[in-house]
RNA sequence: GCGCCCGUAGCUCAGUUGGAUAGAGCAUCGGACUUCGAAUCCGCAGGUCGCCCGUUCGAAUCGGGCCGGGCGCGCCA
């Protein structure tokens, strides 16, 4: 059976016939670069590519495709245009039958993987006992985002939230944690004041040589596994995890301390890995330190880069953590995709842990590993996004100065919404919403200005223009049941005769048509910009119709016709915004 | 020094992996509300796609070389 909802896999195996009686089975499976157009619905792009094989004129190959094109209901006109395009006009009756099918469909034409996998994502990764900052926001966001599509499309995911929850500093930390006693230190921890208490010690570390001797001898303990110090460290992390899923809750991401897995997490299992990769002469020493050289990899002096795991001290470090999570994930979790929401800074180490398990015979396919690269947050002088103060923005209070900042929109815009804990709640699912939308919109590989006011306005391509589309839906059908007592909705959808009406009506079918292509656009390439794109151009296509078509006011028929586009509109809003994490309103 | 990423309208960003006249949104200007939400819609204007070569029917996109910005490059994570 053809898809129904997807106007490009509909047409392809028309293509594959129509290669093959005009050229031969050997062309059947060529693609036929179906793009879409300002000239048609869509377009074909393969003569031109053509012509030099069949040694005829471009324009000729465009006219025996079309010709060979078999009789049809998804094509209504197939026109060739300049050297060879092939301008592709679908049929109305054609659109009217997809549409109809995606709105009786619960999932509005996106189906499942048809090959299902196990996916690993590692996202967010604070550190124990420090601040989350603007650092830590686009790994979240966008992880979270991929997690939330990825279950959708069927997929299988583990959450692998890698906190920074062990080494070095907790000897300070915990140093601190008893100067400062621990009732004392579990109040102030527990209010998430997280900065302060992780600055008193490191002053402390850095102004009082006693102060430091104690650290060190603390860390010695932590790693020997002293009970009393693993209890100490057990608090500062209980804590932190209880402030993570705090903010987590605030930001709307699904992380729960039970997708923790924190570094500690592999500390056993560090020596034996090293030791066994030493002794299958895998590792090297070199310069007193236990080495992998992936092949592909040079220093400054052309010289074999290493992957240090074990130190000359015999310490380990995050290579080392890194490998050993890696194995696990694809040993034990048995991922077969394994994510890393992980800023571009890290691209050389990442490439040299995947290349490096490669070598070791893990990562074999079809198991793959790949680097969600992402680039900075900028303030709006083009420079990394900081405080005054020069000082990391902590988290919270982005989010708080979001959901203030959405709050003046809503004061000022959302006049049906009057009492103050409506306007407390939708602030809140708009101000988070500017935010992640905004982060999510742009290509993740490029830096973005962070720009408040910018983002939390209604208008223009944010995410409260398409929580608007959605939440004007709703308010038609308030209207129009309280007017007319029931909503009476059409079994199929249906054009208006109107010319500029149907126009409007024909448009949106078409865009809310692409909801499967641009999901399983963002599975493959991890570009949730690529979702945001489409639910923009969902919503203009709706405003537009909305301008053009009345809906309450319409001939019942009409009205039945319109009612049911619209429910077919608002779920496939509401869905993908769901997918990026985002909040619909039902009224703003 | 070597390597990676980025450079598109005044500003913020797209550009479906090589396709037609490079598109949106802000901002500016001009239209459209006694009818479902004007937070909207319709339109005008705005460009040497950092620069120069090359590849080919065809380049913002691919290759090479420059310029500018950012980030990495053996014992911090």
């Amino acid at each position: 059976m053809t898809n129904l909802h997807d106007p490009r896999e509909a047409l392809r195996p028309l293509f594959r016939t129509a290669l093959q009686a005009a050229f031969g089975p050997e062309f059947a499976d060529e693609d036929p670069i179906l793009r879409s157009s300002t000239h048609a619905d869509l377009q074909a792009n393969l003569a031109m590519g053509f012509a030099r094989r069949l040694k005829m004129q471009p324009r000729a190959v465009g006219e025996a495709i079309a010709a060979a094109l078999p009789r049809n209901e998804v094509l209504a006109r197939v026109e060739v245009a300049g050297p060879g395009f092939l301008n592709l006009t679908l049929a109305d009756g054609w659109i009217t039958a997809a549409a109809t099918a995606m709105l009786q469909d619960p999932r509005f034409g996106v189906p499942c993987a048809t090959r299902p996998e196990r996916v690993v994502i590692d996202y967010s990764a604070p550190n124990v006992a420090k601040e989350m900052h603007v650092g830590h926001l686009r790994s979240t966001v966008i992880g979270d985002a991929l997690a939330r599509l990825l279950s959708f499309r069927g997929h299988e995911v583990i959450r692998q939230n890698h906190v920074g929850d062990w080494g070095t500093p907790f000897g300070m930390l915990i140093e601190h944690l008893l100067d400062r006693g621990e009732a004392e230190a579990s109040a102030e921890l527990g209010v998430g004041e997280l900065s302060s208490f992780y600055k008193a010690a490191r002053r402390k570390f850095d102004g009082d040589p006693g102060f430091a001797d104690r650290a060190r001898n603390r860390v010695v303990k932590l790693q020997s596994g002293d009970p009393e110090t693993l209890r100490l460290w057990s608090i500062l992390v209980q804590l932190s995890h209880r402030y993570f899923s705090e903010v987590y809750r605030r930001l709307d991401v699904t992380l729960t301390p039970d997708d923790i897995k924190g570094e500690s997490f592999y500390n056993s299992l560090l020596a034996p890995l090293c030791d066994e990769l030493e002794k299958q002469g895998k590792a090297t020493i070199n310069q007193d330190a236990l080495c992998l050289f992936p092949p592909g990899f040079v220093n400054r002096d052309k010289e074999p880069l290493p992957l240090m795991i074990r130190k000359k001290d015999g310490g380990f470090g995050y290579a080392t953590t890194d490998l050993a999570a890696i194995r696990h994930r694809i040993e034990d979790l048995k991922a077969t995709r394994l994510l890393y929401v992980v800023g571009a800074p890290q691209e050389q180490h990442l490439a040299m842990v995947f290349a490096a398990a490669r070598e070791l015979g893990w990562l074999v396919p079809p198991i793959r590993a790949e680097h969600v690269k992402f680039g900075s947050v900028l303030g709006t002088d083009k420079r990394m996004f900081k405080t005054r103060q020069g000082d990391a923005v902590r988290l919270v209070d982005l989010i708080d100065e979001a959901v203030e900042a959405a709050q003046r929109e809503v004061r000022e815009n959302c006049k049906e919404v009057d009492d103050e804990e409506t306007i407390r709640e939708l602030s809140r699912s708009v101000g988070v919403g500017a935010i992640k939308f905004a982060d999510l919109s742009c290509d993740r590989i490029k830096d973005y200005v962070f720009d408040l006011d910018r983002m939390v306005r209604f208008e223009g391509r944010t995410g409260g223009y398409v929580q608007y589309a959605h939440a004007r839906i709703q308010s038609i059908f308030r209207k129009t049941e309280k007017e007319l007592g029931a909503l009476v909705f059409a079994q199929g959808l249906s054009l208006s005769s109107d010319s500029s009406e149907r126009q409007a009506e024909r448009a949106l079918m078409l865009r809310l048509l692409g909801f499967r292509e641009a999901v399983e656009a963002v599975e493959n390439t991890l570009q949730p910009h690529l979702l945001c794109t489409f639910l923009l151009d969902t919503a203009e296509a709706f405003s537009t119709f909305y301008q053009q078509c009345p809906v309450k006011n319409a001939a019942p028929e009409r009205r039945a016709v319109r009612l049911s586009l619209c429910k077919l509109t608002a779920g496939v809003l509401a869905t993908g915004l769901s997918l990026l994490g985002i909040q619909a309103p039902p009224r703003m």
